[in-house]
DNA sequence: CACGATAGACAACCTGGTTAACTATATGGA
DNA sequence: TCCATATAGTTAACCAGGTTGTCTATCGTG
């Protein structure tokens, strides 16, 4: 019968799906077409002061290998960079780019414009509600982004 | 400014995962410790009356070379079984098992009881409010699972 | 100053995706 | 009827992003 539980779930990725393959759609016509959903995530984890690999991990609650794996293509396609630290050579700081500054800023736009397309269709005051409503299923800082392996290993 | 939108990505995926991880610590206490997320989708898009490897990667969304090797892993663990079609030796059909049945009769359940926890929190007029947005802005039968590379390769 | 803890790199492996190439079978037209 | 083409499935080589284990270099403290 119901099994109407089913779509709750699927319309949840669904709606998040929509939202990064609209953003990263628009960030390829505004000159970042190298750029991929999970790279955001990165940076945006990196933060304006630069981290470094095993803090990174940290962060994403991966593995300081995968946190190293993912700087080194980020760092070939040209959006952070590592410097080493002078007070402690073992570490490496890995900043982001101008280039990469300006892929996080223009997302933070275009999600912003998402939004506001969201708000559109559904009033601000139901989108407020959906947003409140969310936040009240899912506690916690999603800044903070330490979902153990967030996407991808499903 | 706000820099408000990129909340609502992040909870979206945030709730997605609760839902998919509370799912699954259940179906493991309930028998079924080796599902992955993902294999509850594709059992999903075999459907009762079974389906190829071809139309299921087309469903998917994914190479029929992709849908073939999930169908071995699934095979492998049990929830899915390979017939030949007697009409075009070419076909194999794949059909669930009765394990592979009751995983998702057992999945089903457990999304209505997830569901229900939801409503007991949200209240049943916010969520089904929350849904019917979700549905307004994600248009289309979720059932198709069209979404092409779904998950991973982010 | 030596030893334990930490940062990073490297290797081997897993999964789920890709494309390319191949075999076998089906099917429709000359 | 036979041949050409299309289709189903398999295999292989590769990629990305994850894992664990091991190794080196450096830090910092007792």
């Amino acid at each position: 019968m119901s099994s109407h539980g089913f779509e709750l779930p699927l319309r949840l990725l669904l709606a998040f799906r929509m939202l990064i393959d609209e953003l990263h759609a628009e960030l390829a016509r505004q000159g970042h077409p190298d750029i991929r959903p999970m790279h955001g995530f990165v940076m945006q984890a990196i933060g304006p002061d630069g981290t470094t690999a095993v803090e990174l991990g940290r962060t994403l609650g991966v593995s300081k290998q995968a946190a190293g794996k993912t700087i080194d293509t980020l760092e070939r396609i040209g959006y952070v960079e590592r410097t080493t630290d002078a007070r402690d050579t073992r570490r490496k700081i890995v900043r982001l780019t101008p280039y990469g500054m300006d892929a996080l800023n223009r997302s933070a736009r275009i999600f912003d414009t998402l939004r506001a397309h969201w708000a559109g269709e559904l009033g601000e005051d139901r989108l407020n509600a959906l947003e409140a409503d969310l936040r009240t299923m899912t506690p916690g800082n999603p800044w903070r982004l330490d979902t153990p392996g967030w996407f991808g290993n499903l």
